[in-house]
DNA sequence: TTGAAAGCGCTAACAT
DNA sequence: ATGTTAGCGCTTTCAA
């Protein structure tokens, strides 16, 4: 356990205190942007800083004050679904972009189940001074129980009781389903499917929701529905089951864009033209629904604005500001060409 | 700056002495798997730290041992870049798979220029006991300095004087390249052009000079070069002044198959059919290859064994274990269709 | 405004 | 095998 060349171990605050020619508390106060300090004081400390190349150990600091200025960001996927879903990559960039004018460093937590304890471990070992959770597909109930231990805020409302009382940045994706599946009866359509997510996960409970509100608001019926996980292979299997069924239909409401791309391959497999024969809406205006043939009509969600804001609200959490439990941020149909 | 629940404090070591009826020794013992300890000490303490729920301070252990169990995985691109590049997921799957049975755990440090220092800063503060380097594409000068600070290992070899002594894992590009040009060449072509990458990187270079190498061997001129910076839009760019010089050419070498991509296009938009006109073969055998049209002819690198052998290697010098400084890794021709 | 001194929660000699 | 005792490098009262 030793290392074979001993590194120069890094300078002290101590050391610092000697060369600047004051008391290490000094020094401190200098690093922590005291107010209390005279100008000659601060000069020279920095000075010293700079000639010693002089950082502030974490570990000591932490120990000492009880803050990290570290926050995690949970990504409760997989590392394969993590790099397949555009969503994280958009949501991470606004954490980012919030977090560079700050103080506070992101440590990036993707745990597959296998890894849970010791990600679990790594956020109550006090490595962090709060959490985001983004379940964009995945079940965050075990990170609920965290949310007792310090301030978390979640991406997308956490199921279940306790997510009553949890903090999380999300869209009302029953309204943005609503609207979605309005669209395909604007344009006509009557026979309306869907292909849902999982029932266990808020954003799949709630845009079947939405798609059944517009359908009974209509007064169409509301039976045509296949659930499946949030990837394009379960899209594309669920859209087998629907045709499977022999009830025909002339428009899809997919719960997500990777759902819809999917279910165009089963369809094209069909000789089903989009969106002649069936016109598509969906959830999510990202890669998948871009490059998609025809394009999608999608309702976007404003991934980085989420991710920017999330970030903001724990800091404003960690540092005793006031914030409110809820926001939810608008979404907007973008036109394509499915429907 | 206080919290606004205060929440539990965490039960300290001390505490599951008491309800063990040990001394904090014996329990620094049992959490560290010491061998020195009577079975029923041992049951006593994993009682108390169960019952009290506990979990070591991470700042407290790290202060006092010098260690953090942690290590940091260093990728200087924005992160825009980061997902837009399939390499990265590969290495970071391999470094994942090789840390999930270890004590350690990972730091993701995606670093754009403008977060430079605070990256720095963090791994001088010591959060971490060795670091990563992943520069698939970008410069890394910057961190060869680190290397004289902690355990490093990069992915790639480093450019410039310093990296004579950096450890490494790479794949041997310049034979990777010259494998690539000569199945060209096998192929009955005679005027090959390449896309190299940028100067100042080592697969810019070393790439460039195995087309060479193959060309030379050949009796081949080996003039029509352009570069790029390695996306897809560099490849378009480097294509189209490639076409702009008015030399024909029957075959291209791609430095890689993001440039490979681009070039597609711009050889798309100026008519030329692949293979027929022009047969391609790059390197990377990722997504860009397997999704081009036609699939492309390239070199595959072991990404998820660069990132498994860098994090061990990195586990080992942290351990004070001796390794070789030089890892190669092999790579292979893949066959595609489009040479 | 500054310094002295007491910890933060743990590990690691050193005794026993 | 276990306990005692110093710290690890910093922050934070409390006095001055």
């Amino acid at each position: 356990m030793t290392l074979e060349t001993s590194p120069p171990s890094a300078p002290t605050l101590e050391q610092v205190a000697a060369v600047a020619g004051v008391s290490r508390a000094t020094v401190s106060r200098v690093i922590n942007d005291s107010p209390k300090v005279t100008v000659e004081a601060r000069e020279a400390v920095s000075r010293a800083i700079a000639e010693l190349g002089y950082v502030p150990n974490r570990a000591a600091r932490s120990l000492a004050s009880r803050r990290t200025f570290a926050i995690a960001l949970v990504i409760p996927e997989n590392t394969a679904k993590f790099f397949a879903d555009p969503y994280f990559a958009s949501v991470i960039q606004g954490v980012a972009m919030a977090l560079s004018s700050t103080k506070y460093t992101l440590s990036l937590l993707i745990t597959p189940e296998t890894d849970a304890e010791k990600s679990r471990n790594f956020l109550q070992a006090g490595n962090v001074d709060g959490a985001l959770v983004l379940s964009h597909h995945s079940d965050d109930r075990a990170f609920l129980a965290l949310a007792r231990t310090m301030p978390v805020v979640f991406g997308g409302r956490p199921m279940g009781p306790e997510g009553e009382h949890a903090f999380y940045v999300d869209v009302d994706n029953r309204a943005a389903a609503r609207v979605a599946t309005e669209h395909l009866i604007a344009g006509g359509r009557t026979r309306i499917a869907t292909i849902a997510g999982p029932a266990d996960m808020a954003a799949g409970v709630d845009r079947l929701d939405g798609w059944r509100d517009a359908l009974n608001a209509a007064g169409l019926a509301s039976s045509l529905v296949e659930r499946a996980d949030f990837t394009p292979a379960g899209g594309f299997e669920a859209m087998r089951r629907l045709l499977a069924r022999g009830e025909s239909f002339d428009a899809l409401f997919a719960a997500s864009s990777q759902l819809a791309s999917g279910a165009l391959s089963a369809m094209r497999d069909a000789g089903l033209a989009v969106p002649a024969d069936v016109s598509i809406t969906s959830i999510d205006n990202d890669y998948f629904a871009t490059n998609a043939n025809p394009r999608l009509t999608a309702i976007e969600q404003p991934t980085v604005e989420v991710g920017r804001t999330m970030a903001r609200l724990l800091i404003d959490r960690i540092e005793g500001r006031e914030i409110s439990r809820v926001t939810i941020l608008p979404t907007a149909l973008v036109q394509g060409q499915s429907a």
